[in-house]
Parts: C-alpha cells; structure tokens; sequence
RNA sequence: GCCGGUGUGGUGGAAUUGGUAGACACGUCGGAUUCAAAAUCCGAUGCCUUUAAAAGCGUGCCGGUUCAAGUCCGGCCACCGGUACCA
C-alpha cells in the first residue's frame, strides 16, 4: 500500500532540512561563476497577496535553476517599509507607523517561509531602520557636497482645511479624499537630484540593457525623451525676453502667438494690473499636480495683453497664458504655431488667432489648415529668405540666423526632469539637513548620522508629527552653533529603493554603506518584478548606481543585467485588490494544499510576463498533478531493482520513451534558462509524465527507461516544487536534490528514422505522410504527389509550383 | 492626451525563425471502479454540415504582402500598465 502524498508533512521536513544545513546560505567563492538573483522586495502592507506569491516563485525559479547550473547563488530578500499606507493605517487603527510596519513584516516573513523560498535572510534589509537609512542619509550629504543635490520651488497638492500635501492617488474628482475640500497647487520649496545631468548616459546606456525586455527600454528611452532643437529668444519692450524651447524652428516664420505658464513671471506680471487675468490664473490652478490630468483637461487661455518682438520680422506677437503649459518643461513658455500643430492649431481656432501656414503640403499629403494642423515636415513657403529649403536646411538656415542676432541657438533637450526628493510626511527617512538662518541649508555632519526618526508619536493624519515636535526640530547650526531648524521633510521613498540591492551585498557592515562585497556580487543577474515599475523605480536605481559609482562605491555601471517584468495576477479581469473585494488569500490555498501546489499553479496558468487569471479549479488541477507524481514515482520504486539503462537494447516503446525524456530535458532547459516561460516548460514535463504513465511493460529495459525518465522529471520540476522532489528524490535516488546537478541531453537519444510531413494543396493541409528522416525534395514532393487525397484536390488543374520545406511540409500551388 | 502592452475554443493558455491553429491544463459529456459517494482510471470535446469518410468556417475589426499570415505591413476598436507625491 503506497503512501499518499501529504504536502504538510513533507513540506515541513524539507524546510527543517534546509534551514538546518543553512542551504541557502550565500558565501563570496571565486571557483564557481555567482549569480545574483533579485526580486523586487516588498512594502509590507499586511499580509502576502497573490502578486507577492507570483514575484517571489519567479525569482525562487529562476534561483534554483542557477543552482543546478553550478552556478554559487545569491538569493536575498527585505522590507520596502516606509510608505504612504502605514500613515493611512495608523489613522484607521490608532496605531503608531513603526508598529504597524514591524508587525507586517513579521508575518509576511513567516508566509514568506511557509512558501520555501531559497533567500538568505541572514542578509535581510528593513528600510526604516536606521541601520539602513543612515547611509542613505550619508551619501545625501555627500551628493550635497558635489552639487548634485539643490533647493527649489515645486507645486504641490495642498488640501487647506488638512492643512497637508496630498498624493496624487488622495486627491479624487479634484478634491482632499478625506475631507472632500477642493484642492489647489501651492508651491513650496524643495529637494532635488540633478537626475539630469546623467540624462545622456542613463540614454546611452539603455544601448547596454539588451537582455531588458524592449518595451521597458522604449519606454524609459521616451520617459528621458531627448530631442534636438532651438531656443528661441522673443524680446520685450521693458522686460526680460521670453526664451522658448522647440523642436520645429524651420515653422518660425509661422509662429503668431505665444503661450506661458500660468506660473511663469510674465503672467504674473501682466495679471498684477489686470485682476481679470488675475483670477483666471487663480482658477486655473484648482487642477492636481499630474500629467495626466494636465494633458485630458480642456485647454483655456486668456491674452495678457503683452507682446513681443517676432525675433525674425520684429512684428508684435501676442502672449497668452495657457493652462496646458508647463512651467516644469524648457523655460515654461512655448512659441505657437498653430498651422503646424495639433494643439495649437486648436487653441487658435477655439480663440480666433491668425493661423499661418510656413510649410508647403505635398500632392502627397496635401495641407487642409480649415481641418487640421499640417504637422509633416516639408518645403517652406511664406518664410521670406527661407521660402524652398526643404527642413533639415531651412532648420540650420534659421538657427544661424537667430544665432547672427543673439537671439538663439540650436540646443538639445530632455523631457526627464530632476527628482524631487523631499516628502512633507512623516513615515520616511528624515532628510539630513539643518536650515541655519545665517549658513543657510547645512549637512549634518556625518559623526551626527543617522538623524533618527521618532517613533513613539501620534499620528492624526494632519501634518506630520515631527514638524509639531520642537525636541526633533531645535537644534544647534552645526557651522556656527547658533539656533537652528532641522529639516522635517523626509526622502521620496523610491530613495531607498533605489540601492536595496547594492546593500544586500553587505547589510551587516556598519562601517560603510556598501564594501567590496558589493562589487563581487553586483551587478544583478536576474531582475525580477512587476511591469508597473518599467520606468520610475528602474531609472532612478539606474541613476543612483551610477552616483554610486561616481562616489567610488562600486565599479559597474548598470545595476541589473537581466530584467523579467511580471504581469499583474487578475480576478474576474480585474486586478486583485482590497478596493475591489476581490482577493484570494494565498495562505488559506497554502493551508489546504500546500506551497508546492500553489507554487505550481501560479507558474503553469501563464507565461511571466502576461497577467494572470486567477482560478480556483486550476489549483485543483496543478494539485492533481503533484498526486499523479507522488503515485508515479512511489509506483515505480515499489517495482524494486533492475539492470543499468542499455540504450542499445531497446525495443521501439523504449525508444520513443527515452526519446521523449531527452528531447523534454533539452526543451525544459531552454524555457527555464532562455525563453523563461516557466508554463510551457511545465507543460512539457507533464507531456512526459503522460508518457511515462501509457507506458507499457516491466521488464527491466522498461524500468530502465522509466527510471532515467523519472529521474528527469524530478529535477526538471524541483525549481518548481522543490519540497515534493525533495522527498521523491529521496526514495527513487536516495541523496539531497539540492546537491544534483541539471541532467544533459543524449544526443543519441535524440535520433528519430521517420518524420511526419504535412502536404498541402494551395495551402490547405490535405495530408500527412510519414516518410524517412533522410528523405531528399524530390522524395518528399513524389511521395507527396501520390497521395490520394492530394490528387482529388489537383483534379486536372495545373502544377504551377512545390514548396518543399524539408522535415515539415510540401506544398502543391496548382491552378 | 502621451508612452508601452494585450486581444486565439466554454475557460487559462500553446504554436520559439512566416510553414499542421488549439500543445498542456481546467471545465463539460460518456464509460470503468464503488452498495453509494469521494478519490482514481479510460475515452470524447473549436464551430458547423454529416451515418461515416470527408468538406466548409475559424486567432478583436477592415484592408494588404506571400505558394503559405495568430505571426509581417497599413488603418481602426476595446481593454490593461505608466504618466514624475501609490509602491
């Protein structure tokens, strides 16, 4: 009577065993190749969901499969812990950040363990400790020292009845979502990383990145959007000249008025005598601080009133103020050409501006301005001296000119901004820097890091508690001792995780924020995690590191080499969210059917990098197969011994068999390693496992075969489900899985005599032959020809041509 | 709005370089086993016509290239992710 297959129990032993022979255990060895393997760690909002179980069976796939490689792997995992959510929670539950967030990571570290995943946690990482933030707040203070760190003014969400800054995500139809109060965009003075001045390089080295899927690069190639073009100086009678930006001096000749942000001086100036304007300007800002909202909003404009000199003609150009400009791209004003450009060419017609065509249509694509802008590049015409130069010419031809005046110059520019770094929250690493009324903006010097934040508050949601808290914020100037005031903001959360995976390298050292550590295990050979990180999370861990390297930390200048970016798990076609009611609780499925099953499952039911359905019947089925497993194996053992495999003494059944094994062997290797589509290689060790099953015959040839074949499927499924294979490895070979090597391919195995040849008629299958493997064209096509059923579909026409493509068809073009 | 992606049976998905559309699994139906059920095993299963053999149709929509298109090209539609303070 064979056992039956108890997840609980063998899941148990085999984390027992693991944890015991510390198995996972990563050590610097110069005689194997390393391999770093990462998945992005997680913000511990409370319990695991199923995103959480998909990232981390990935990167545990992917890790153990290194391992069997020979490769020596690095598998670590931390706490992404200061966030927005601790705030929300300590609201709702009266209770502090800190204690909601270490309670979090206790039990989703628990449900991390229960899931077998390979990391080393002796080298975890918790993001609001200070072990972790001190160097973050170090190496602030070194970017402040090399210039790289700067004050200014950025627009915020403000809610006035809060009195708070608010998330984009918080602000909802325009208003606070707490107290529903209309929110406006106040400006405040920030912090900023010159991101920018590494905009050339974090382009250039996108060059680098070719095993990152090609979407992420095009997206972060146009999120830095470099383009070539002119600024273009308009001056004015009694005021600095408004400088714009574009992409398009060839259409200068076209441009009839110009635009700027409702921010910029020039309208602030107009609207100081003219109240009308005044408050248009003031209406207009009752919009959140996003893009998004920005680009779908209707587009208004009202005339200051202002003009200025056509830099070119010396004509009087009107300015407008525009709600769509924005003060945060080029100089905040943008020269219009409205018979050039959709936008404006709208703008015009909605407010009766002249619109003036400079660029001759093409019989081609012919210009219809009373339609829509003609926004093709092409000939000038009502230019002056301009009129005939096709683009690329009349756009040196301008720039020069503008250049002769002293009124431009041909520029290049990027559409990446700097990162603002400061957060008027409380739950982040407090921003290292004392503002004294006479030395200005301070570092604290580093013998007086980490500057900790308090943890013992009570947080209400209004303003943050270390801006009421005088004990935190009154100190002495570090330069010159007098009163000050310590800096209450605190980091953008995506500071520390833009250099988790550097510090995993050494997180007990705490001398220095990375060591030599870093260098041997960087950079990341395996990135792992979601698609909605594709470009803020990944370029700014992309800019950091080469800050890193520029302060002489690390050596290399990419972080990740290889990048998977996971899809979203869905429920009913919708992403599983709280918010939605939709979740499934990994736990309970873990309760019932063990880790390996939903291991399985959330590998099988799609490839990576597409989202996921979640289904209730397919864990079932992914549970149904560890069954099939477990009997097919403790079946076979239970045959007892039998002689050595002895490929030259098969019969055809056991041909096909080993076949079958090797070719599964080579294909499962390539879709783990290559491909990584960890579905279809699952797919192919079921195919063998049916095989194995129909699989008739005990003589000891049969055994042989069966065992070599189960042997295979063990350690092709152990990345998988390592704790079933764990024990099934066990009784069929008797040593540790963990110490076997991935099997290699016979290639004798591999051989086949007869190949199945599809034949079609005017390219629709009308047969199939079997044929020998060796078989030349013209075999194919007689063998072809003489099918019955080909014949018939011929009937009487004719042969016009035979594709022959050998080893898989031969198609008859007949007429 | 802009940038990126996705769309294939009743369902999740497969088809890797333009060469058999639907592997593998779920579900459903039929059968075996059982006092009965669960579990397990065997068989069928894109739609449609048909006793069968076989034929026709079929990869979001419209058009194109090709001996051959889920795959390449042009134009649409729908949905999803990102859009700089959710992480």
């Amino acid at each position: 009577m064979t056992q039956e297959y108890q997840p609980n129990a063998i899941e148990h032993d085999a984390q027992a065993h693991w944890q015991k022979s510390e198995a996972f255990k990563a050590m610097r060895d110069d005689s194997r190749e390393k391999f770093y393997c990462l998945a992005m760690f997680p913000y511990p909002s409370g319990k695991l969901h199923m995103g959480h179980v998909r990232n981390y069976t990935i990167g545990d796939v992917i890790a153990r499969f290194q391992r069997m490689q020979g490769k020596n792997v690095l598998q670590p995992m931390g706490w992404d812990a200061f966030g927005l959510p601790a705030e929300n929670a300590a609201i709702k539950n009266n209770v502090p950040p800190a204690d909601w967030t270490l309670r979090n990571i206790e039990d989703m570290r628990a449900q991390l363990s229960r899931l077998g995943f390979a990391y080393d946690w002796d080298r975890e990482v918790t993001t609001c400790q200070p072990d972790y933030y001190r160097w973050e707040q170090w190496f602030f203070t070194r970017l402040l020292d090399r210039g790289l760190a700067y004050k200014k003014e950025a627009e915020v969400n403000w809610c006035e009845n809060d009195q708070t800054v608010l998330a984009n995500e918080q602000v909802v139809d325009g208003k606070c979502w707490r107290c529903d109060n209309p929110v406006e965009r106040r400006s405040i003075s920030q912090w900023f990383i010159k991101i920018t001045d590494y905009a050339q390089e974090l382009l250039d080295d996108l060059d680098q990145l070719d095993e990152w899927p090609e979407q992420v690069v095009a997206m972060q190639r146009n999120w830095i959007g470099r383009s070539e073009g002119a600024n273009v100086r308009f001056e004015r009678d009694g005021g600095a000249p408004l400088e714009v930006y574009t992409t398009r001096p060839d259409t200068l000749m076209g441009a009839t008025y110009l635009a700027v942000a409702p921010q910029h001086p020039v309208a602030l100036e107009a609207a100081a005598n003219n109240p009308e304007l005044a408050t248009f300007i003031d209406e207009i800002k009752a919009v959140k601080v996003a893009e998004a909202d920005m680009a779908t909003m209707e587009k208004l404009g009202m005339d200051t009133g202002l003009t200025a000199k056509h830099p070119l003609t010396g004509d009087p150009v009107p300015i407008w103020v525009a709600n769509f400009v924005l003060m945060s791209y080029g100089s905040g004003a943008v020269m219009s050409v409205p018979a050039h450009d959709q936008r404006d060419w709208e703008f015009a017609t909605k407010y009766d501006l002249p619109i003036v065509q400079v660029v001759a249509g093409t019989d081609d694509r012919p210009a219809q301005l009373d339609e829509a802008a003609y926004t093709e590049k092409g000939v000038l015409m009502n230019s002056g001296p301009f009129d005939g130069l096709p683009f690329e010419q009349a756009f040196d031809a301008i720039v020069s000119d503008l250049a002769k005046r002293g009124l431009g110059e041909k520029t290049v520019n990027f559409r990446l901004r700097d990162w603002g770094v400061s957060r008027q929250r409380y739950w982040g690493a407090p921003i290292p820097v004392i503002n004294c009324e006479g030395c200005g903006a301070v570092a604290v010097p580093e013998q007086d890091l980490p500057v900790t934040l308090p943890t013992d508050v009570a947080f209400e949601g209004v303003g943050s508690p270390i801006k009421k808290m005088p004990e935190f914020y009154e100190v002495d100037c570090p330069q010159c001792g007098k009163p000050a005031t310590r800096e209450t903001d605190t980091f953008d959360t995506f500071m520390e995780s833009s250099w988790y995976y550097a510090r995993y390298a050494c997180s007990d050292n705490d001398q220095a924020m990375l060591d030599s550590d870093a260098d041997y295990w960087l950079e990341v050979d395996q990135y792992v995690g979601g698609i909605e990180h594709a470009i803020l999370h990944l370029l700014y861990a992309r800019f950091f590191h080469k800050l890193m390297r520029d302060e002489g930390l690390i050596s290399s200048s990419e972080p990740f080499k290889r990048l998977l970016t996971q899809g979203m798990v869905l429920k009913d076609g919708a992403k599983m969210s709280k918010s939605k009611g939709n979740t499934v609780d990994p736990q309970a499925l873990i309760d019932r059917y063990g880790a390996d099953t939903v291991r399985l499952f959330s590998m099988f039911a799609a490839p990576p990098e597409q989202s996921l359905e979640w289904s209730d019947a397919g864990v079932e089925g992914a549970n149904r197969f560890l069954k099939r497993l477990w009997r097919l194996v403790t079946d076979h053992v239970h045959h007892g011994s039998h002689a050595a495999l002895d490929p030259g003494a098969l019969n055809n059944a056991q041909k096909a068999l080993r076949r079958k094994t090797h070719e599964t062997i080579a294909k499962v290797g390539d879709d783990y390693g290559r491909r990584q589509t960890f579905n279809t290689a699952i797919a192919a060790v079921m195919e063998l496992c049916n095989e194995i099953s129909k699989h008739q015959g005990n003589e000891d040839q049969d055994l042989a075969v069966t065992h070599e074949a189960l042997r295979a499927a063990l350690l092709m499924l152990n990345p998988v489900v390592p704790h079933i294979t764990y024990r099934l490895w066990h009784l069929l070979v008797g040593d540790d899985i963990l110490d076997a090597p991935w099997p290699s391919v016979d290639e004798s195995a591999l051989v086949r005599d007869e190949l199945e040849i599809v034949v079609q008629v005017n390219g629709k299958v009308r047969a199939k032959i079997s044929v020998p493997a060796n078989a030349d064209k013209a075999a194919l096509e007689a063998a072809a020809l003489a099918e019955e059923n080909v014949q018939r579909f011929i009937d009487g026409n004719t042969i016009r041509k035979v594709i022959v493509v050998p080893g898989k068809l031969v198609n008859v073009v007949a007429n």
